[in-house]
DNA sequence: ATACGATTAAAACAACCGTTTGAATGGGTG
DNA sequence: CACCCATTCAAACGGTTGTTTTAATCGTAT
């Protein structure tokens, strides 16, 4: 109905980037092929290079339309808080649901190719691409401006440092919660079908276990029951 | 020295290998070449079908032989922590210790060509190519069925799926500090030459955090200080 | 010295890659 | 109607892919 601003039906140009995310997310970034895409666009050869002028223009383009949107809803989630906050900082459990659940929520959104995006996105945080990567690095980098100051004033106590590599760890639970296909799947045979509604709280809960753990709790691993162990512990090598 | 045991110098099977894990890990899967290989490891282009039939069977003996080594030594550190404990449950610092520390002392090798697997691995985890994502279930599948139950021994209270889903996590956590390359790395410029070696207790706090979490602690997150925000929470779209 | 099995070497194979070209098509405007 | 501009189309471009082939080379045991 109201879908194509100004264009009459799905053209050919959104349908090229539909198919090529969905193509991504299944057979990698290298793995797809042009025609693979027209193919599955049903469009010509050609199409891509005349709509996006390279293959690469048209992949910038799949995360640009979808990661813009995302980091707008972001930062209006933490906007929110901090009206409402009205000068305090901003309760870690609520940075982190501005900024994980609101991607959570995308990735839970099924019909609109949501999902799709997430689980690509979660897949290119690990692909060393040159361009993407640098691609990535300036999409994330205005949302990253407010979000780590804002769990710095959070948590006044914790060194900056060890924040920063907290905030890694939590992108990876959540890349691969999303992404992830690993051996665990084996086991569970309910990890597809799984109603991604209900992975919101099981991440949000963990990840804010591990925002808050204790910061030396590490010492304890050697010398917990193990009287001697030099190498079944966790020594460095 | 003693490192080719029956062979007399790095011949070109081994080069083969190494050079390919570095290039895997670098330009990715599909986008590594057999000549890229080849050419790298001083080796003529027919000897990667000649030593290994084929460029799929070579990347698959890439992962076997350290994966092999690898699970070994996670299951030789849980026999070891049930020895000791003579029938109690393990601790599950003690558990997370002998899975996860165990790999991350490999990434910390750096000598040996442990850092650079142990980030190839991490990638893997997240791309779906078809033929080595059943191989990696199948290398998993052992080191997990004795894992999980030691979980659910150590954690009586929690609820299995529980369980699965957070060493899910716990597995995203750590491929994602040892291969992840997101904007975070803007920020924390110290994060490519960050001794290995200091992760394990900072990634292990962190695990320990997350797995200990309380259950609920989620429901906390819409009416903890929003009234009424429906869209800016986190409820399931 | 000679013959042999294993390895290396150089060259070629068809298939596919991303991209470009130039002509056909089609609806909207003068 | 004629014009035009955007889009689509079929075909081809040079280059690279994984793999195969055939000959040359090596160390070793006969």
């Amino acid at each position: 109905m109201s879908d194509a601003s100004r264009a009459s039906v799905p053209d050919t140009r959104d349908r090229l980037l539909d198919a090529a995310e969905a193509l991504f997310v299944e057979h990698g970034f290298e793995g797809t092929s042009t025609r693979m895409i027209t193919g599955a666009a049903r469009a010509n050869l050609a199409a891509v290079n005349y709509h996006f002028g390279s293959k690469d223009a048209l992949v910038q383009e799949v995360f640009r339309r979808r990661l813009a949107e995302l980091n707008r809803q972001r930062l209006a989630a933490l906007d929110r808080l901090e009206a409402e906050a009205s000068g305090a900082p901003v309760r870690p459990s609520g940075i982190l649901g501005a900024f994980f659940g609101t991607a959570l929520q995308l990735a839970a959104d099924t019909e609109h190719g949501g999902h799709t995006f997430m689980r690509l996105l979660g897949r290119t945080n690990t692909e060393p691409n040159a361009f993407i990567r640098q691609f990535l690095a300036e999409e994330y980098a205005g949302v990253l401006g407010r979000f780590l100051p804002a769990l710095y004033r959070a948590l006044p106590d914790v060194p900056r440092e060890e924040i920063l590599w907290r905030f890694h760890f939590m992108m990876g639970a959540m890349s691969y919660a999303i992404a992830g296909t690993d051996g665990l799947q084996l086991f569970a045979g309910r990890f597809d079908d799984a109603d991604p509604a209900r992975l919101i709280p099981r991440l949000m809960s963990f990840l804010l276990g591990g925002l808050r753990a204790p910061l030396a709790e590490f010492g304890g691993f050697r010398d917990e029951r193990a009287g001697e162990g030099d190498e079944g512990g966790l020594a460095a090598a």
